[in-house]
DNA sequence: TGACAATTTATACGACTGTTCAGATAGTTT
DNA sequence: AAACTATCTGAACAGTCGTATAAATTGTCA
């Protein structure tokens, strides 16, 4: 007795209806990354997806919803990278440095942004979409917050006298600075003067910008 | 002979046609701002302006022009008061200190963005939605990249020997973090744990982060 | 095989979209 | 006064929007 459906056999074997659903989610993924919600169609989807107009509604849902059931799909991958990442940082014995952590909260996002996989790089192209506008970071902003609340409480142990406040504000700078990287290209580009390569040609100054902040910050009196 | 229109007359009182001109750009401006471009009908700015559909088409003009209407407006009065600024720091005889450079630059834009009149926030809000957007800031970027660029110059003067490449990303980055103080609001206070203030109450933790990251940029090997 | 459930199709609904324009109104000029 | 131009109104246009649903199709299981 399956909750979802009757079409996923004993041997685990995926039929068309998760198929399609994926499908469907593909399309809204790359659809919402490029052009917003919207100014997204629920008929682009369909056709952009190979399917017809009833379809997106049968496997996402209304219109609202299907965004979070786009960005839930891989939020685990990123997630459970972070903490790994940060995982190793503190098997390695003595709490991580500063410079570590930024790395390692960094590093996985931009990966994802430079993937060669254009499904990826749409999924982290939504991520900047969404996550920095304040409509709709009440409704998502719980799927990436915990694990920012992890490193932010492993900064605090690494700079244990700087004002909590202060190294929490210097943390959301940061990950503006980095979504920046991803939603902002041609800006970056065009004053930078660089042509505008993969966030992953950033990474170095990225974390070079941001340690410095954050160290700024945490010795302000 | 006047190219606009007769209703301006010869001693500069206002009529009915730019009075209702800026009714129109108002409404246009807070709606852009608070709900995106694509999300704004035009029905919903007359309603809001208190005039009838066509108006907005007559004083506006297209959608696509109607933003850009919007950000001319007020664009020379934000540029200037940056560019009085670093006039300032250089009559002040040695070239001007980074520290210095980084407050003048984001000073103005965050009292804009914190000032009493909403028309003001709306305007702040307004720039920080379409500046760090791909789609947009083509159409749009030119109005503001002049002055930066003139800082940036201003910072390779400060720092001589930094990379000119990794100092205009550092100053990107700078300005990527400047305008989430005012698009992602909701992200900041809910992880940095204030009470979501004006962004005017980060301004000197938002300096110390970013002079400490240029300031580590410029000095990478 | 037939019964059953999951999925897909095709279509329709009412509401809303951006744009256009003939005609009404108001203020200025001659 | 009349002529003229700028501004405003109200309505219409042809599309597109999100959503719902009856009917057709497909695969599974008894």
């Amino acid at each position: 007795m399956t909750d979802k459906a009757a079409s996923t056999q004993t041997d685990g074997r995926i039929l068309r209806g998760e198929a399609t659903r994926e499908r469907v989610l593909d399309a809204a993924e790359r659809l919402f990354a490029a052009q917003g919600f919207d100014a997204t169609s629920i008929r682009r989807i369909a056709a952009e997806a190979g399917v017809t107009l009833g379809v997106v509604g049968f496997h996402g849902g209304a219109k609202q919803d299907l965004i979070r059931t786009v960005l839930e799909r891989r939020v685990e991958a990123l997630n459970s990278k972070r903490r790994a990442r940060l995982a190793e940082l503190r098997a390695a014995g003595s709490p991580p440095a500063l410079r570590d952590l930024v790395d390692a909260y960094l590093t996985p996002y931009l990966e994802y942004a430079s993937q060669g996989d254009p499904q990826w790089r749409a999924y982290a192209r939504l991520i900047a979409r969404i996550v920095s506008d304040d409509r709709w970071y009440p409704a998502v902003g719980g799927l990436y917050d915990p694990v920012a609340r992890e490193y932010l409480h492993a900064m605090q142990q690494a700079r244990p006298d700087a004002a909590q406040q202060e190294l929490a504000t210097a943390l959301t700078l940061t990950v503006a600075s980095m979504l920046s990287l991803v939603a902002s290209r041609a800006r970056i580009a065009g004053l930078s003067g660089r042509d505008a390569g993969s966030p992953m040609d950033y990474r170095d100054t990225l974390i070079t910008f941001c340690l410095g902040g954050i160290d700024a910050v945490s010795r302000a009196p």
